[in-house]
Order: C-alpha cells, then sequence, then structure tokens
RNA sequence: GCGGUUGUAGUCUAGUUUGGUCUAGGACAUCAGCCUGCCACGCUGACGACCCGGGUUCAAAUCCCGGCAACCGCACCA
C-alpha cells in the first residue's frame, strides 16, 4: 500500500493485507469473533488448495501414499486407547490469592517428592489429597491453592442423544487412520512399507490461542502415518536425498544450553545416529524440499530435537520443523514423530482387534516343537472339578520349565497343584515355522497447513518501488494470469474478454480487469501475487499479439495468442522460464 | 486464564485528556462516469464507521460498569 509502515512488522502487515484482499480474517466478527478460529476468502482458500495440491503431487501421486478422508468427531473410546484422553488435559491449581495457575502434578513433582508417573496417576481427589497433605502452598505468593480441576483440550460433544455417547473432535487426525489400519493394509496388498496421508480440520481447544494463523483451535492438519516393517527399517528412498543437509538442533545441544546447530547430511545423521528412523530422516528432507519451495530458504529452516520430557506420550524421538519468523522467531511448522508401534499396540488392545501383520520368513525354519499334553484321563480323576484349570495352566506354562522340572524332581508344581510325569504326556514335534506376526513402526510426519499458508504468505511478501509484491511461487498463485485491456475503449476490452474466456477454457485461473490505468491493474494484481499480466494493446488487434509482464522483474515478453496456452502450460510445469514465453519487448 | 495497553467505514487514522459546534474529519481502497497508448495520473460523483450491552447526564465516540476481541508480558502449546 502506498504510504509503508515502518513500525508495523511483518505479522501485522500480512495480517492486514491478508484482510484487505481476502486471503483470510477472524471468523465470526460481526458477533465480535473468538480468538482460534480463521475464514479464508476466495485468495485464501486458493492459495490453500494449492499448497495441499502440491503436498498431493508429492506424496500421494509421487511416492503412492494413499489418502483418506475420515471423521472429526470420533468416540471417546478412540483417544482412550490413543492415551489422548489421559494426556490431553493438565490438573490445574488456582492461587485463592494471587490467582496464578499451576499445574498440580508439577507442584507434587517439585515440592513433595512424588514421582513424575506416581502424580501422573493421581486423580481430582488423590491430587487434592496430596496438596493438603504435604501442606503446598503457591509457588509464589505462598496464598492457599483451590481445589484441583482439569483443563482438557479437547473439545467434547455427545453423540446422538444420549449422554453417555461421548465423543471428541479429533485433535490429530493421525488416529483416523490408525483405526483403519487393517483395511488399509489390505488395500496395499498387505505389502510393508506404505504411507497413508489424511488432510482434515483438527480441534484443539488451546487456552490462549494469538499469532493468527499460526495458532488456531480449528485447523487443517496433514498427517501422515508411514507403517514399516522394524525388522526392516532401511528406507529404499534415502539414496535420493541422503546427500541433502540438514540443519539440526539436536536435544544435546539444547541440554547443554546451547544454540547450536548440527548441519549434516542425511547420511550422516543416520549415521551418527542423531536420527533413529532412516524413513524419518528421509520425511524430513521431504519437507525440508517443501518449504523451499514455498520460498523459504534453507538457513532459515532448522529441525529442532525435542526433550524428552517435552515429546508426546507417543514418541520414540521427535524433530520440530521451524522456520524463521520475523515476528516471533523460530516457529513450528511441522512435526517429525516416531511413533513405534504405539498406536496400533493400544488399539489392539482396546479393540481386541488384531492388528499385526504376517511376515514369511524368507526359508521356513524347521522346528522342533515340544509339547506338553495333559492326559484328562488321569487329571480328571486326581483333581476333579479343577482337572479343566490345571489343564489351561498347563497350556499356558513353558514346556521346557515344566519338562525340566519333571525330570529334576520327579513333580512340577502348578500353583498348588502338583503335576507327576505321568499326568502328562510330552511329546516333541517338528514344525516348519514359515512366518511371523509383528506390529509395525510408524514415523509421522504431520504438518500445519494453515501454517504453510502463512508461511508461503510471510516469505512471498516483497515491497518494490514502495509498492507490495506477493511473490508467490508460481505454481502455488491462487490466480495464475490477468487479462487486461491497455485501455477500455477501441475495442481493447472485447479482445481481452474474447483472451480471457480462451484461457479460464484452457483450465487457467484468470482475472479480468479493465478499472483504472493500466500502472493502477498491474499493481492490483501484483499485490495479490499474480504471476503474469497480459495486455491487449492496439497491436493486438492488427497481429494477434500480446504482452506478457513478469510480476516480480516486471519486464515484459510478446507473443502470439495462438502459443500462449502451451507456453503458458509449461510455464506453471516449470519447465520454461519466464523469458522464454516471447521476444523482449519494451513498452 | 491473569496483568498492562487498546477498540472510529474495506484499510490506516483525526477526534476521547476538559461530554455539547461530530449532521464524526481525512487519506488510501472500492463503485459509476470522463480521462487513460504500459507501471498506483487527474477530475466529478457515490458507497461506507464510533466493538457489544448496561449506567451516569438535559446531552456520551468521549465518563463509569460488564462482556467480547486484539496487542504485549506470564502461563499453556501432545
Amino acid at each position: 500500500m502506498p504510504e509503508e509502515k515502518k513500525a508495523a512488522d511483518k505479522f501485522t502487515t500480512i495480517d492486514e493485507l491478508a484482510r484487505r484482499r481476502g486471503f483470510f480474517w477472524q471468523s465470526n466478527e460481526i458477533y465480535g469473533g473468538v480468538a482460534g478460529f480463521a475464514t479464508y476468502g476466495s485468495l485464501g482458500a486458493k492459495l490453500k488448495q494449492n499448497i495441499e495440491r502440491k503436498l498431493r503431487e508429492l506424496f500421494v501421486n509421487k511416492l503412492g501414499i494413499l489418502e483418506i478422508e475420515s471423521p472429526v468427531i470420533t468416540p471417546s473410546k478412540v483417544f482412550e486407547a490413543s492415551g489422548h484422553i489421559d494426556h490431553f488435559k493438565e490438573p490445574m491449581v488456582e492461587c485463592l490469592n494471587c490467582k496464578k495457575r499451576f499445574r498440580a502434578d508439577h507442584l507434587l513433582q517439585e515440592h513433595a517428592k512424588i514421582g513424575e508417573s506416581e502424580s501422573e496417576r493421581m486423580n481430582l481427589k488423590e491430587l487434592n489429597e496430596a496438596i493438603e497433605r504435604h501442606i503446598i502452598k503457591c509457588p509464589e505468593c505462598g496464598g492457599t491453592l483451590g481445589k484441583p480441576k482439569l483443563f482438557s483440550t479437547m473439545f467434547k460433544t455427545t453423540i446422538g442423544p444420549y449422554a453417555g455417547a461421548v465423543g471428541y473432535g479429533r485433535p490429530e487426525a493421525a488416529q483416523g487412520i490408525f483405526v483403519e489400519f487393517r483395511r488399509l493394509y489390505e488395500m496395499t496388498r498387505e505389502k510393508l512399507p506404505f504411507g497413508v496421508l489424511q488432510v482434515g480440520h483438527a480441534l484443539r481447544n488451546e487456552i490462549s490461542p494469538r499469532q493468527g494463523l499460526i495458532r488456531l483451535r480449528e485447523f487443517t492438519i496433514i498427517d501422515l502415518e508411514f507403517f514399516f516393517d522394524p525388522e526392516e527399517p532401511n528406507c529404499f528412498l534415502l539414496k535420493d536425498v541422503e546427500k541433502e543437509k540438514l540443519r539440526l538442533f539436536l536435544a544435546e545441544s539444547k541440554l547443554r544450553g546451547s544454540e547450536e546447530i548440527t548441519e549434516v547430511t542425511i547420511k550422516k545423521a543416520l549415521k551418527k545416529g542423531y536420527i533413529k528412523a532412516e524413513w524419518q530422516a528421509f520425511f524430513m528432507a521431504c519437507f525440508q524440499k517443501v518449504l523451499a519451495d514455498l520460498g523459504v530458504p534453507a538457513e532459515k529452516q532448522r529441525f529442532i530435537e525435542k526433550l524428552p520430557w517435552e515429546r508426546a506420550h507417543y514418541s520414540l524421538q521427535s524433530f520440530d520443523q521451524q522456520f524463521y519468523d520475523e515476528r516471533w522467531g523460530w516457529t513450528e511448522v511441522s512435526g517429525h514423530a516416531y511413533r513405534t508401534d504405539y498406536d496400533l499396540k493400544r488399539h489392539m488392545e482396546f479393540s481386541g482387534q488384531d492388528m499385526r501383520v504376517y511376515k514369511e520368513c524368507e526359508e521356513p525354519v524347521e522346528k522342533e516343537q515340544l509339547i506338553i499334553k495333559p492326559i484328562m484321563a488321569k487329571l480328571g480323576p486326581i483333581f476333579k472339578r479343577d482337572a479343566a484349570a490345571v489343564a489351561e495352566m498347563l497350556s499356558k506354562t513353558d514346556p521346557k520349565e515344566i519338562e525340566t522340572s519333571l525330570k529334576k524332581k520327579g513333580h512340577h508344581m502348578l500353583g498348588k497343584f502338583k503335576i507327576l510325569p505321568e499326568h502328562v504326556e510330552i511329546e516333541r514335534q517338528k514344525v516348519v515355522e514359515r512366518g511371523s506376526r509383528f506390529i509395525p513402526h510408524v514415523v509421522e510426519p504431520s504438518v500445519g497447513s494453515d501454517r504453510l499458508v502463512y508461511v508461503a504468505l510471510e516469505y512471498a511478501y516483497h515491497v518494490k518501488e514502495g509498492r507490495v509484491l506477493l511473490s508467490f511461487p508460481r505454481d502455488i498463485a491462487p490466480v495464475q494470469i490477468g487479462v487486461y485491456p491497455l485501455v477500455s475503449k477501441d475495442g481493447l476490452p472485447e479482445k481481452a474478454l474474447k483472451l480471457h474466456k480462451r484461457l479460464l477454457d484452457e483450465g487457467f485461473m484468470v482475472d479480468y480487469d479493465e478499472a483504472g490505468s493500466i500502472g493502477r491493474r498491474y499493481a492490483r494484481a501484483d499485490e495479490i501475487g499474480i504471476p503474469l499480466g497480459i495486455t491487449v494493446d492496439y497491436d493486438t488487434l492488427k497481429d494477434d499479439t500480446v504482452t506478457i509482464r513478469d510480476r516480480d522483474t516486471w519486464e515484459q515478453v510478446r507473443s502470439p495468442i495462438a502459443a500462449l496456452p502451451e507456453l503458458l502450460r509449461r510455464y506453471f510445469r516449470w519447465k520454461i522460464n519466464f523469458k522464454d514465453l516471447g521476444k523482449p519487448f519494451k513498452g
């Protein structure tokens, strides 16, 4: 905009631009709005779609990852299994005097020497009793503490008319993938490794969301769950990325209080054990590329390793991908967690469904198996009604243990039951093992779509000669082409409208504008990041050629209309550059 | 949630201290028209605002209370 506000920071400037030009704004403004919700306007919605499309192109199209779409509302059982109900809430106490709030369990750990695992298992009543017993006062002012209460950051609801049917808005899209694992695995024709992607809304009832698109209560999450065999953890795509460098901010540096960045190739990061899973390293490289393609240079990116107590309950190792933000410093865009078999294992326990996969051995292994068979004809008369239970116990005990015991002592005690050699038949059987069952491991890259939109905006924002440009990479620009008559008379608008229609018909996102001077229209277009401007002038009427203008350099070339569709298609697929679009032209 | 600051058209803002000449002023944007022959030209006109709800007062954008929201700190951020 005309006067440049030196004082305003980039975030404020972008926020204002976004509202004015219709990228996004706060929802429900007419009622005052509530923090943490945003509505995208047509430009923002398109930008977001384009960014998501790029991710799909990379992961779904090129890497063959499956995409699914599952519901936001999820029965509570799912989050009991996933551990979110236990972990997505915090017991808080408020000081009755100074009103400051504290984590109840943290206070007990610090002031009552109660261990972390113990304090975390306590319910509110126990916490309250423990606080009273240890006479814990407010660490700030010494005031009396109120009763602890839980603050859940999941949105709770009831499903249907029954209050007992509790559901939650999902805080991540991942669980929608884990619960469908069996079917998805069948869809890959039972082959590992494979990945599943989901793009969708997630809900987190943040205590105090600020920062616009960066922290929303309802947002779009892109979760990618990649399943692999922990015994074959090698990433067969690693060679494509192993020479790429990552900037790591390792936990060990953090613990030392250092800000040291370890810049290493993927290969070295794995060799040195900085990153534990190859696939995780691979996806980290992918996301570094994604951010680079959105305009964030490598030196404005880093991966920060989470300290053990900062990690989610399901994670063995986590990195957060951060970009440098002028307002807030290093800000997370994506998280990379090694979730191991945690989720599938839990769903297996809670649902009773088998989440294991079957793996054939390379060669069948012949094994001799020891089998202890109860002779019921003998057990019955001796143990009477306990006979069945004894047989059951026999089957659950390690046969080897029974055999040695019988050999050495002449009997084996099963609880109070004394088993003698004549009660059982010992058999050695040859069994051929053709395979085994195991729970796959998972690495998860997870990225906030809204944050990507913000990143793209922040890094596209430029000021040239006092005018604002959004220099979006050409493949994410919400509008690709502007078509303008040089002046709005002498048949130029008619000619330009025809061209506009034709380009729309070719599948491009095209704007038409004839209001105001040509310079004004270029400026308007630059401000919403339209990469190319096509102008119909008096020569167009004679020879059917038009000028094409580059948003970033303001240079122009001249080209015949007939050649445009093919040229433009190739331009937007990054096959050719601006200069290849036509002959140089001076207006 | 707490403390501080703040809330005027699409955007940025004047006015708020000291209530009344405020029928709320300006700039930019937008729209209509003229103009316009390649980078925000100019002219004419139009549209458009006191965050919401109470209170004090003859009178409230202005003072008071409550709510909501934003910004900055604290806390939270799986």
